[in-house]
DNA sequence: TTTACTGCAAAGCATTTGCAGGGCG
DNA sequence: CGCCCTGCAAATGCTTTGCAGTAAA
């Protein structure tokens, strides 16, 4: 299945563009499941397995990132966005965080292990401040 | 379910002693499948549901981390580990990395959103120089 | 015509939940 | 004695796969 990778990105098919323009216009990352949601809403229909079939290909291509939370399902995204996140625990609130420090690591492992890297993720865990006061009360989520 | 977290940590129960204890002696990632089986070789049987429980709490606790990886499968570890990765989209290929850049900007993230941080994860993906090649010559996996 | 893409439905798999029994304080 | 922990099995939810129809070159 995977015959669109990062060396033969001639062409795209045509649920594979839908989706990466879908990404585009949404800027943000968006569950495969949410994705066949709206594309049908914008009467785009496509079945959920070429939703996901196509977002390999993406993925592969090296033009869509993918976050895995920790329930098992991934979230989708356009590459060009450096977004981390802070992450809590607890009630798996996700903050943004614009910082990044990672760049020139990046590079450096781009050379030094040969690896041709597409980008990276950056989360930290912990818990946020309205779980740590709703526990400092006794109650919880 | 979340009666031990960061603030109610004065008891474990027997199997999270159990989970944390192999954690601590394996001294790397483990998947919750694997605890379930590595517990049973050290004929400390405990039902799979209970697994998941205990790393539920010992994770709230702050003393466990998780990655979760894109198959949806989690690994667990004791968090005292500060390893990151290099990931193979194309076949799943997993390098660590020694080298962290981000300890300082943990701490200013603590400071500036109160978020109670207990650990990063730093992932970098891309694709691996084996699938480079394999590409190049024309075949897959 | 030939090949690859697509949709549907079934299957797969890690994880979660319901519930009854058992252990510990 | 009572409450929490535990185990089993069923359920859940996301993702993948099989297969036949369809669109594109």
């Amino acid at each position: 299945m995977a015959r669109q990778n990062y060396l033969m990105k001639t062409q795209r098919t045509r649920s594979q563009e839908r989706i990466l323009g879908l990404l585009k216009s949404l800027n943000r990352a968006i569950s495969a499941q949410d994705i066949y949601i709206e594309l049908r809403n914008r009467s785009e229909n496509m079945g959920l397995a070429t939703v996901y079939r196509s977002l390999e290909a993406l993925k592969l291509e090296g033009v869509v990132q993918v976050r895995t939370l920790g329930n098992g399902e991934s979230l989708y995204s356009t590459v060009q966005q450096d977004r981390h996140h802070l992450t809590c625990l607890q009630c798996g609130a996700s903050l943004p965080i614009d910082q990044c420090p990672v760049h020139d690591l990046e590079h450096q492992l781009n050379q030094a292990y040969k690896f041709k890297i597409f980008y990276h993720t950056l989360e930290f865990f912990g818990i946020c401040t309205s779980c740590q006061l709703a526990h400092a009360s006794g109650t919880e989520g």
